[in-house]
DNA sequence: TAGGATCTGGACGATCGGTTCCAGAACGAG
DNA sequence: CTCGTTCTGGAACCGATCGTCCAGATCCTA
């Protein structure tokens, strides 16, 4: 019963988030936003609260999506298909990273890079994706060594951790001028040296 | 033939340094510096020019001394240590990076999150300096191979990078609060994984 | 259609932060 | 000792930036 947004709040946030992701937080004018998003500052104030904020609610999007792209990609499949489902997830994070091409990089790795430091949110929050990632990787190699494609006597919560070392490593290494090749090749290396069972033990399934 | 300096430039760089460490870039005030330096912003514009030579400045330095202490730590020795000096340098990072508690990270990824974007110099810096990495570890990973401790038939360069994405991984998974057994765990995995010759192949040397 | 409630956009105030500037201090050369 | 030069510390300048405020606009309800 008053008057309602003239604007999408997803949209909005969308549009704060790429300029964020682009100049980080103490690098992004409220301005900025304002200009982008094509909003007054009262209503990008009334809507989101103040800076911190509104970054705090665009980097707990983004790490929500993280999640959710690597959950949709690695699970609810038979253990057939799970070395396939892992390797194309790797492949997949490699080639994302290579196609960024201007390196603005993740905004996980920036943000928690920036802030982690001083901002217990983001800290905490950043922390909680890694886990979340890790237990995803983590029950993908179990389902590898359940079907008898990755070596039983492997840890799987120590290659999972190796993984996802990988993963953010090649997002750290491309935003420092890697070229996309290797990135590629670094994926394939990665899934090309997990330990594959010995012939003597490998299950039929 | 007139007033000399009466402050020590290398030791207000790494004062500098560990200011822009914690804070990062924009994060960072000339006033912090001058405050936490003691010096005038008189002497400290003489001295190094505005913030963002300062920060170059710093950030050239770490990049010089990362290389400079893989370099030490990787290169000059027999083929027959080269196996042990790689796996002490891998736990080495990894150490150095699982005792960083209050999560500062390493000022190498922190600059190159925040700035590679924008600043060419940063961006190429950094690129320099992972390029150099990358020739040592590869380095290492020939003799290894001369020795007969690492699979004649695995690329070089591959094992390099991939070893690279962990280590600068560690970094980023440390920064957002994997903990320290967790990363110490990473780096044994990895060397654990690398291949090793098949006895029919291993050279005695 | 009238009225109240919320939204909008931009002007505004207050502060912050990078850089400059300068008066005095400290020092070497002659 | 004197002079010229460089260094020092901090006051001051000025543009940038965060967040507030408010007059007008818009919409829902009755």
């Amino acid at each position: 019963m008053a008057r309602p947004r003239s604007f999408d709040e997803g949209r909005v946030l969308e549009l704060a988030r790429d300029r964020f992701w682009a100049t980080g937080y103490a690098g992004t004018r409220m301005d900025d936003i304002a200009e982008v998003t094509g909003l007054g500052k009262g209503s990008l104030y009334g809507a989101f609260g103040d800076k911190s904020a509104l970054f705090h609610r665009v980097f707990d999007e983004w790490n929500t999506a993280i999640v959710e792209q690597a959950a949709l990609r690695l699970t609810g499949g038979a253990d057939e298909g799970a070395f396939a489902r892992l390797s194309t997830y790797v492949r997949f994070v490699a080639a994302h990273t290579a196609a960024d091409t201007d390196r603005r990089g993740c905004l996980l790795a920036k943000g928690a890079a920036e802030l982690a430091h001083q901002d217990p949110v983001v800290a905490g929050r950043s922390a909680q994706t890694m886990g979340a990632l890790m237990a995803l990787l983590q029950m993908e190699i179990d389902a590898c060594q359940r079907h008898g494609d990755i070596d039983d006597g492997a840890d799987p919560a120590q290659l999972a951790a190796l993984l996802l070392a990988v993963l953010r490593g090649m997002e750290a290494v491309g935003k420092a001028g890697v070229d996309p090749q290797t990135l590629t090749g670094i994926a394939d290396t990665a899934l090309a040296v997990l330990p594959r069972p010995t012939s003597r033990t490998q299950r039929t399934s």
